[in-house]
DNA sequence: CGTTAATATATGATTATACGAATATTAATA
DNA sequence: TATTAATATTCGTATAATCATATATTAACG
C-alpha cells in the first residue's frame, strides 16, 4: 500500500502531476494522447507512467495497440481528497490549461471502447 | 510563489512530512522539540526546516535562545485543504503516533511567550 | 569575558532522479 | 512474414538530494 510520503513523491515532479491531473480530469488517456498534450518526448512519459504505476497510483489496460492508463479506483481512502485538491490547485496553471487545450485539439484521438 | 510542484516536493520527505505534520497539529514548535518528536540528529532536522523556510512552507521567530517554526500563514489558499488532508492522512500512521508521543513525553519544553 | 545550550552551516561521500538517445517489444495490417 | 505504429526499456550520464560528521553562529548566563 501507497504510503503518504510515496503519494506526494509521485506528484513532485511536474510531467507526474501533469498527467496525474490529466487524467484524474479526462478519465483513461493513452501515451500518445499524454505525448501530445503534454509536448514531451514518448520514453520521457512512458518511464514516468511505469513508475506511477509501480507506486499503484496508475493503473493501465492495454486495447489493441494502445495502452489506457488511469487513477487506480482501488487507492485507500485517504489519497482521494488529496486527489481532489490537487486537481483544483493545478487546474489554474497556464501550463495545465495548454495541455488540456492540445489534448482537446489533437486530431484521430483513439476512444477507449472496453471490452465490447 | 509556490507551485504545486514545489509543494509536493516538500512533503516528499519523511522527516519534512512528518515535521510539516507535527506542526499543522501543534502549532509552533521550535527545533529541540522536533529532533525530540522525531528522535532524529538536530543537523538533520534543521536542515529540512531551512528548505522548508525557503520554500516559504514555513515561517520562523527566533525566540531568545529556541527558533520556533510554524506553517507560514500567509500561504496560496489552495495549500489550505492539502495541508489539512495531508495531515490526516499521516495521523494515523505509527510514525506520527509515536512522533507525537515523544513530543508529550518531553521534559522541559519550552513555551513561546510572543512579546512579553 | 568564558562557558554552555540551541541552532545553523560547510564539507565530502553516497545515493537517487531524471534525462536523451538508442533499441526492444507488442500488436495491427498489408 | 514484413512493415508500421504504439509503447516500453536499456544505457550512460548529469544533476540533485540526502546524509553523517565536524564546525560555526547566536544568545543566555555566571
Amino acid at each position: 500500500m501507497i504510503s503518504p510520503t510515496q503519494f506526494f513523491k509521485c506528484l513532485s515532479d511536474e510531467t507526474r502531476l501533469r498527467c496525474v491531473t490529466l487524467m484524474q480530469k479526462e478519465g483513461k488517456l493513452c501515451v500518445c494522447e499524454l505525448t501530445t498534450a503534454l509536448d514531451l518526448s514518448q520514453p520521457k512519459i512512458s518511464r514516468h507512467l511505469a513508475s506511477l504505476r509501480q507506486c499503484g497510483l496508475l493503473q493501465d489496460s492495454r486495447e489493441g495497440q494502445w495502452v489506457f492508463y488511469q487513477i487506480n479506483p482501488n487507492m485507500p481512502d485517504w489519497t482521494g481528497p488529496l486527489l481532489k485538491n490537487a486537481l483544483q490547485a493545478v487546474e489554474s496553471t497556464t501550463v495545465f490549461k495548454e495541455d488540456l487545450q492540445r489534448l482537446q485539439k489533437m486530431e484521430n484521438r483513439p476512444e477507449f471502447v472496453g471490452c465490447c
